[in-house]
DNA sequence: TAGATTGTTAATCGATTAACAATC
DNA sequence: TAGATTGTTAATCGATTAACAATC
């Protein structure tokens, strides 16, 4: 196993989108690509890439740059889209159904083996691929299958008691949608998926801009 | 008009935490709030947490702390929560209409005014009390209307040309959920709301709590 | 009064950027 | 060779944390 360097959360941010640069370059055209280029393209520092790069990759050559091909794939590699994780999502409404057919999480690494819904309309159903199950039989499935990632995409009174069947099957790590503030152990990690944070980033950004013109 | 002192992206990301801590307190029963007491309980620094509220807030009182109700107003107004930007959306699938309804961006300051879509069957319905319209329409509309934000949640293969005519219509900010680079001129800001960064995070903490026990 | 809490100033820490030698 | 590019070391910048006086 490859043991890398730790990497801060700037890093890990811009690793995706170095992919997703390289990943938009015409296929096999552009063989061999510089720190530089991707800088210019992304408005980043070139030396900043550079470092970056240095953490996941075996390194370019001075006067030719990376070469394009391993970059990607040792970026993937890197942020583990090679080797998934299996899920299951809490909530099967229109959030959750999103969720199960964005893009499919599986070429991020992330396995989603079954939804979990009360409504009994849904119950049964199957969306993507994955089954809805009641939500009943979440603890046992999880505990039984060792899932390791709760997805929480319920309403915001439910997320809660979701939460602790999670936390009792054993699931590890919680990417929480539910404006809510989650109550879990130490041990258990929640990721929360910030829409109102985005949001704000994003008219912050334009009332500043709206200033300086 | 107030004048805010300028603000790190840090700061920003964390406004919304507090916000949503001092809302799940119950109702009119915690008049006072100290910095201290928001710091234990989302496990940050309390100097931090001091700091970031008197860029937002006419300040505490020594032994007693915030007001709570004030301090809830101060953070909405400082978000922009309270004076609404009109927005429209491009995308009626499933990531559309979960946008159309996710827990009313009204309440965040967003108000969306319309949908598009390219799907003649989704033309003419309503969701969630917007109508969708045709592709086609856009940019006449947003232009007439002087829409300032534009949501783009349609396929990626799709992402570029919307956001064309977005730029076209005279938008300032795209919110982008497709996960493609947009090309866009400086002038308009673009945001991307990437997924496959938060995955990233959320897998690497994991692995990284997994190799510590 | 005593002690909790605020807000500010100074110290620390970490990320970004600049400078530059090494390499192809 | 000349010049573009890498990767490293040092300088800068900004955010977090520590220390502490002021206040209720």
């Amino acid at each position: 196993m490859m043991i890398y360097k730790s990497i801060s959360t700037q890093t890990l941010q811009r690793l995706p989108m170095y992919l997703n640069y390289l990943k938009s370059l015409p296929d096999n055209q552009i063989l061999n690509i510089s720190a530089t280029t991707i800088a210019e393209a992304l408005k980043f520092n070139d030396v900043q890439v550079r470092k970056d790069l240095a953490i996941i990759s075996s390194g370019g050559r001075p006067k030719i740059g990376y070469i394009t091909k391993n970059l990607i794939f040792d970026i993937e590699k890197f942020l583990g889209y090679d080797d998934a994780d299996s899920a299951v999502i809490a909530g099967a409404g229109d959030l959750g159904r999103t969720l199960l057919s964005y893009d499919g999480f599986s070429k991020y690494g992330l396995d989603i083996i079954a939804a979990f819904d009360v409504r009994e309309d849904i119950i049964g159903t199957t969306i993507n691929g994955k089954k809805v199950l009641s939500s009943d039989k979440l603890k046992d499935l999880c505990g039984r299958m060792k899932v390791r990632i709760g997805i929480i995409a319920v309403p915001a009174s439910e997320a809660q008691e979701i939460c602790n069947s999670m936390v009792e099957s054993g699931i590890l790590a919680i990417w929480n949608f539910a404006p809510v503030n989650l109550n879990v152990p130490d041990s258990v990690l929640v990721q929360n998926e910030d829409m109102a944070f985005s949001l704000a980033k994003l008219s912050k950004s334009l009332s500043k801009k709206l200033c300086l013109n």
